[in-house]
DNA sequence: GTTTTTTATAAAAAATTATTGACAAAACTT
DNA sequence: AAGTTTTGTCAATAATTTTTTATAAAAAAC
């Protein structure tokens, strides 16, 4: 388990850093928002402990810029405990709140809750719905309201890549790489005709592909 | 298909109701959690359709309650669309979920690509039957509409394959690996000749082998 | 407000993939 | 050992998918 501990203060890095230790974790530290980015593109955490008052960077900020590359759970530790936080952070896609002063015991066990959660999730992938659309990953099935959508290959296999990559902006390059291959030689202009095909096929929910120009394409939902 | 529907307000029961007797299946009804556990200890249903904020007892402690004494597929419907519920909601046992408003088609297809799923658990019967088409794995035999059909070694074993993996995507190469064995060095095509028998002695029955363009082949019933 | 850049769409061309039948090789039967 | 059945290979064909190309539309830059 690799935790990513991003605080200002090195005492409260410290301390949480020996409790992930204790459980048998491998702890990293960040001492601002920038740095946390930073170490995210270059590693994967399986969660991040994020302050929220930091120099240079804040960590709603950092969660957020994180969140276009990877991810990844998060928790926020503040010294702030007015509700408007707490809501503003669930929006981001923040899993768990600790206002400081915490015990790290506290934390530990909020850790612990959140891989569980994230865990047995990722183990019931089975079936996946956003609104009406509903993504049958083993079934190698498609609906739309209920009605079947014949998808060619390429397309599943791109609908597929974006759900498991949803809320992340994707290059057109990247896409080429992990759903292609490395050895293809095309034009980029390949993916958008790609995508034409799926939002097609995808009817009123070919809303949760949004393009992002001069960049390429994100799964939202 | 008996399909347990528990939310109070009785319109929304009645309109998943109509649908599910359209399709073919049977709907039962409870107001309130309370009414759902104790239609749950009576009756063997095949999935549960459980609304979240109900009187007397929520849908939560519902399902806790019911999975303590039997395990039942769930969905949950919720007019709740907060993130937080939703894990909560994963992390007992939930098989999917659903907010409110929602179509009646969009929950059928829910169902059914539930269903879909969890009936391939009860993989460890020995004679199944899917319409005319009567698999009996003890005894090696095939009928057709009542016709026994003369098959090849091969020829049972991928079916017997098929049947132990239906609704699920099967590359070609799973098939030659699970069915022919880790030391075959073949041909991708020789999976294709022996398709081509099986669906022809499988005549109007050939229908639940589905071709997987660029993938493979697939047992769909 | 015009130009440039980027993306969307449609249609044609190219490439890929599945189906099928014919046949050879292997494995049983008698 | 010859005959029979089963299995695997291959290639032609048919069907489908992918890629390219051309053009239109939209967004961004100037």
């Amino acid at each position: 388990m690799k935790v990513l501990i991003v605080d200002d203060e090195e005492m409260i890095r410290g301390v949480l850093k020996e409790y992930v230790e204790f459980e048998g974790g491998t702890a990293y530290e960040a001492g601002d928002g920038m740095e946390a980015v930073k170490l995210c593109r270059e590693n994967d955490f399986d969660i991040i402990l994020m302050d929220i008052m930091m120099p240079r960077l804040d960590g709603f900020s950092a969660v957020k810029e994180i969140k276009k590359f990877k991810d990844i759970p998060v928790i926020m530790l503040s010294a702030r405990s007015e509700e408007y936080d707490k809501l503003f952070g669930f929006e981001i896609g923040v899993d768990d709140y600790v206002t400081k002063p915490f015990s790290p015991k506290e934390v530990m066990a909020r850790i612990n809750a959140v891989l569980k959660r994230k865990h047995g999730e990722d183990n019931n992938k089975d079936v996946i719905t956003f609104e009406g659309l509903t993504i049958d990953m083993v079934g190698r099935n498609v609906y739309v309201d209920g009605e079947k959508a014949e998808l060619t290959p390429k397309e599943y296999e791109i609908l597929f890549y974006f759900v498991k990559n949803k809320n992340i902006a994707l290059t057109r390059e990247k896409l080429l790489m992990d759903v292609w291959g490395f050895d293809f030689y095309g034009d980029d202009r390949t993916v958008d005709t790609h995508i034409k095909m799926l939002r097609s096929n995808l009817k009123q929910y070919r809303k949760f592909i949004v393009t992002l120009r001069g960049l390429g394409y994100k799964f939202e939902v």
